[in-house]
DNA sequence: CTGTTAGCGCGTTCAC
DNA sequence: GTGAACGCGCTAACAG
């Protein structure tokens, strides 16, 4: 490792010069300039990071949490948030929490001991209260995304789970569907819990009668019992799945059942597949501006950075909307 | 920030006794180090991992750099990689290269300067000679992923391509298939080359005649190329794609010009889909044992990390066996 | 069993 | 315009 005192000794000037030089930090004449880009050139002299870091309290890096980097929705936030920190020279460190509540607690624990300026974090469901306890004790400028919180102070980015699903029943109603499913999974997601909210809101109390929703966090459970809701008598004429795993789960148990798509069953999901455009039929999805809420978290988390003491904004919650893509499988459902 | 000094106070030890508690590196009296541990809660103390890293000269992190945690075979080897270093109290900090080679560098820079003990790099296909250069000088110790390199003399691991190749061209040879069209894509890609070669391998002049290898990094011009070749007179009655996203820019061809598979044209695939189950039809698909291929990439990392100064191992290139998935799009073609 | 001391590599006041 | 000296928070020798 080379250091800036060899640095400084090759170039016969003191270890501040050659610090003022690297960093543009205070003007150097020309020529002892043009001597220590030299020097340092001849050495292959590197700063390092973590010695700046210690020295100025400040590591110009940010955290980023999320359940599973490889899951689409997530793979676009985690893309806004690449490029968006990337503009301000701040590295991004990412870990996948693999859903999983004591994993999601290392990786934030790591993330802060590492010292990063700040954390964007995308709860796992079974985020534990350890976590809670952790950020409360002095934790570094935090924004949540995508799992909001309702009753938090902090940052947080999400979107409008509830009115979308809303929107899309009552388009789905509007076609002459009168029996729907909503496979709605771990409402403790709070993610899921809006969209169930939402397709409550969609309905009348009547209606809501002849629908089912479907709860649970366990895949095989709901899959069971949608088996069992698409054998009997009266079976639904559509099926909405909440989230990617759980329309994984709705599609394995339709295909299974040997259903067609959207002739005997019309079908919707959020967040829904990469390449949705290969699948026969493409699938209506809702789908979020994931890139643009990584863009945004990392909006919300800068200015906290910058704001050093002051305790001057108040804590933001940005709801951004979200869109429905139709597709083949819900067309022409009436026909 | 509360540091080991309010912590010794506290406890009115030294400040080497509380370092020595915190991590466990020799043995101190009872009392004592219940005293510590009480001071260390109450006060709310954390270690600095960057203090202490400086110190150390060890981070007890890898870096981790791939084209896109979003593709799935990438999405796989993280997990592998996230796995085993987490098995070895190391943190992994991830970071995407988008296939672009700039920012590869930009990110290898910054795990370097972030003093990473080790990289584990899957290059992308225009990677720069800047980075092989930035490599050379002084760089922590590396392991290649996927894309193997054939001259270096570093450790690596990846797939048994232009084998596995050989043996599917083989097989769908066996089923009745003449006219076969690989599309290649672009073959600086050291796995995409590697695939080339075995589609050669496995073909005799004659037969390499009347099928056809479309190559070029260029997506829009591969489909050109693919859609003429369909419509024209003797058409190939199977595709082999060589990665994903060349199969997204062949089955678009292929859903575009209504052909029907596996009926009108059968078809394959390199790394394939997340969720293939879900696809109509199913595709076959060549998939690597992406999970283990990370998991060995840290056993190739860590020994190095250890060996600390003597130079005594030498490099290791490992390649893992790919398994072929026979699926729905290559089935009973001849039927 | 515990304490003292000397840096790790750098940024930043101060003086000059 | 430049340099000297101090300390960020911690660990590793060496003493006791």
């Amino acid at each position: 490792m080379v250091t800036m005192v060899q640095v400084a000794r090759m170039a016969g000037v003191s270890l501040s010069t050659v610090s003022h030089v690297v960093n543009g930090t205070r003007h150097v004449g020309a020529g002892t300039k043009r001597r220590v880009l030299d020097a340092i050139d001849a050495t292959g002299y590197r700063q390092d990071t973590l010695a700046r870091a210690l020295r100025r309290s400040r590591t110009d890096s940010v955290g980023l949490v999320v359940s599973d980097a490889g899951e689409p929705a997530f793979t676009e936030m985690v893309h806004g948030v690449e490029h968006a920190v990337a503009e301000h020279g701040i590295t991004l460190l990412l870990a996948n929490s693999a859903e999983d509540a004591e994993r999601e607690l290392r990786a934030v624990r790591s993330l802060v001991e590492r010292r990063v300026d700040g954390l964007i974090l995308a709860r796992c469901g079974s985020s534990s209260d350890d976590l809670d306890a952790y950020l409360a004790a002095g934790s570094p400028r935090l924004v949540l995304l995508d799992r909001l919180r309702a009753d938090a102070d902090v940052d947080q980015v999400g979107v409008d789970n509830r009115e979308v699903m809303a929107l899309l029943v009552g388009r789905l109603k509007e076609d002459g569907h009168e029996r729907i499913v909503l496979v709605a999974g771990d409402t403790r997601v709070p993610t899921l819990l809006e969209r169930r909210q939402g397709f409550v809101d969609a309905l009348s109390a009547g209606e809501l009668k002849r629908c089912a929703v479907l709860e649970g966090r366990d895949a095989r459970g709901l899959a069971q019992r949608l088996r069992a809701l698409l054998a009997a008598e009266g079976a639904p004429t559509c099926i909405v799945a909440g989230s990617t795993p759980l329309a994984v789960t709705s599609l394995s148990v339709m295909k299974e059942m040997g259903v067609r798509t959207p002739e005997d069953l019309a079908f919707a999901t959020f967040d829904g597949f990469a390449h949705n455009d290969l699948f026969s039929p493409s699938i209506t999805t809702v789908v979020q501006p994931a890139f643009e809420m990584g863009r945004t978290a990392v909006d919300l988390l800068l200015p906290r950075i910058e704001e050093a003491g002051e305790e001057c904004l108040a804590a933001r919650t940005i709801r951004l909307h979200q869109s429905i893509d139709w597709r083949e499988s819900t067309q022409d459902w009436r026909a």
